[in-house]
DNA sequence: ATGAAAGCGCTAACAG
DNA sequence: CTGTTAGCGCTTTCAT
């Protein structure tokens, strides 16, 4: 066989990719032949195949998802809008990796950095063909995906947003918060403040679930909310704040487990002792709290399973035309263990 | 949705995504045209180029990439393969984002997940089509690249490994360790150990540079490596092991910020204190070391710079076709923050 | 300044 | 079981 001049002109950057009619030319058979064995499809004898997949091995062959898209109108991608910079999203995108790759689809992530807002993350997914989105963040809430996103499906993951016409899979948030506050009543708690996380998506509902506890225990007159947010500095000013006060509570309910491990180690570090002197307890139940160091009072969120649940109400809609949106809600639950006990009398 | 007139049946999703032909149809001009005006291109009048635009808006037109990228043959992006779950990876990336974003480039997002090995990740990105890889891990080894991305550029971003072939930018890791050592002994520190970080990318090197540093100091006979990893639990483990021991060193010198803090944490909470009891440096500057209540003493890469450096090195060999490899290193510096002082006693 | 035609790499539909 | 044909949405080249 004699060289071609592609495989002659090997630079830097230059050298052709191989594309399936070499394989096919090379094996000498054709195009369609090659297409179907390298996707796994019946048709082609096993000799045949052999010969293919040998062949396409020593090409280098990998194949073109463009060109495939193009042809067959499906990208089989889920976009996922995304923080990098929290834990409990890396961990949720995780999870959705293995779901989707299960069912035979893909995902395209897609990052919000402080260079790159929602709309314009969007309009990106969108470009490269996604088939639905799955948003662990409403940045600017809901506002800039209408026109873009109008005929795709959208579920919002851990996000609750005002949208009745999007699917939502999430925790029941003001439930897990009152399962803190059950707890630490229980212990003899009373003064109970909540770190909560300002206007970030889901805040709302664990403030809220917050304000209801208390109520519930005859606590209405103690409800002490600080400003914060889902991260280690928001729990660390949280400590700041706490220390200025002439009284301290003896327990807090943080915004996530980020936050209470913000606010632990500062009150460590002024010799305030968790649990002895304050009790704290997180949210996520991520990474984080299971470190045996950190040993974190947490409401678990189940991140495989909620996970899932994106991934099926996405799919659901694509291969079942679904169009109602749907709601799915998980029972959190409360995780006990070294940051809570009884408040030192 | 009701029938519409064209084609029955419609995938899940409903409307069908309008093409540039639909834009062209509405306006009264042709493909090209509006091909040209959506790009800025300049041929078209004014009176047309404002015609298309209001069109494409009105239809909620978005290009479709994948066709574009078959017809150009250039896909305009990088490919990066990192890992979410180590903070300073995900620093690099964000200013990766602006770095190709400042250069008419895109990132494409390859996640190393506990289910995706950089085998997986790599393939899929070189089927998207990526022009260069820029790669924050070497997972396993370089092996599993050989035949994927021959040829292809790969740029190694903090990761050196030995491959003559292959761009790499760095900081001077042994360097930083170095810089950390001298001032551990400035301060009058002799029993200094290092918590590494095993097999990981840029552990050799760190521990190349303690090992270094504490034998130009006279040292070479209390050198103390303790197995670790670039975690916050590899950090607390190590604490375990500090505990356990007749002796505990005056001062750690750890893989990263990331293990320093896991280290701290759980001294702290068995009431050794940061730094009367135990000087610690960590590694990185990241954002977790900058947060005011932990204010680490560390080694600052930057990673503004060497995202930058990175994308610069990809973008040579693909516009320039430059290829001999180019490996640039830029010098870290150390950050003396709070949790280093004289040994006591 | 604009249009017509060709074709990127692949797969669906049908022929053989 | 395998080959042929056509065309996805876009951009390039060339003609007007």
């Amino acid at each position: 066989m004699t060289i071609t001049s592609r495989e002659g002109s090997r630079q830097a950057g230059g050298a052709k990719r191989p594309t399936m009619s070499d394989v096919a030319a090379r094996v000498g058979v054709s195009r369609p032949t090659v297409s179907m064995v390298l996707r796994g499809l019946d048709g082609p004898s096993e000799g045949t195949r052999q010969q293919v997949l040998v062949a396409a091995e020593e090409l280098g062959y990998a194949p073109d998802l463009s060109a495939r898209l193009l042809r067959r109108h499906r990208s089989l991608q889920l976009g996922v809008v995304f923080t990098m910079r929290e834990p409990f999203h890396v961990e949720l995108v995780e999870h959705l990796y293995s779901c989707v790759a299960a069912r035979g689809y893909d995902l395209a992530l897609g990052a919000l950095t402080p260079t790159r807002e929602q709309r314009h993350v969007v309009a990106e997914l969108i470009s490269h063909r996604c088939e639905a989105l799955i948003l662990l963040d409403t940045q600017d809430g809901t506002q800039s995906l209408a026109s873009a996103a109008a005929d795709l499906p959208v579920v919002q993951l851990a996000c609750p947003v005002a949208d009745k016409s999007r699917d939502v899979v999430r925790s029941d948030d003001a439930k897990g918060v009152r399962q803190a506050v059950d707890h630490l009543v229980e212990l003899g708690h009373s003064a109970i403040s909540h770190v909560d996380a300002g206007s970030r998506p889901g805040a709302v509902e664990r403030r809220r679930g917050y304000r209801t506890a208390m109520k519930r225990h005859g606590l209405g007159d103690r409800i002490d909310i600080i400003r914060g947010d889902y991260t280690q500095e928001a729990g660390s000013k949280a400590a700041t704040e706490l220390q200025n006060r002439a009284a301290r509570p003896t327990a807090v309910i943080t915004a996530n487990d980020d936050c209470a491990v913000g606010l632990i180690d500062s009150l460590l570090r002024e010799h305030v002792d968790v649990p002895a002197d304050i009790s704290v307890v997180g949210y996520d139940d991520s990474r984080l709290a299971r470190l045996p160091f950190v040993s974190l009072t947490t409401v678990r969120q189940d991140a495989a399973r909620l996970a899932e649940l994106a991934v099926d109400a996405a799919l659901e809609r694509l291969e079942t035309g679904r169009s109602e949106a749907k709601k799915a809600t998980l029972a959190p639950h409360l995780v006990v263990r070294a940051t809570t006990a009884a408040p030192s009398s």
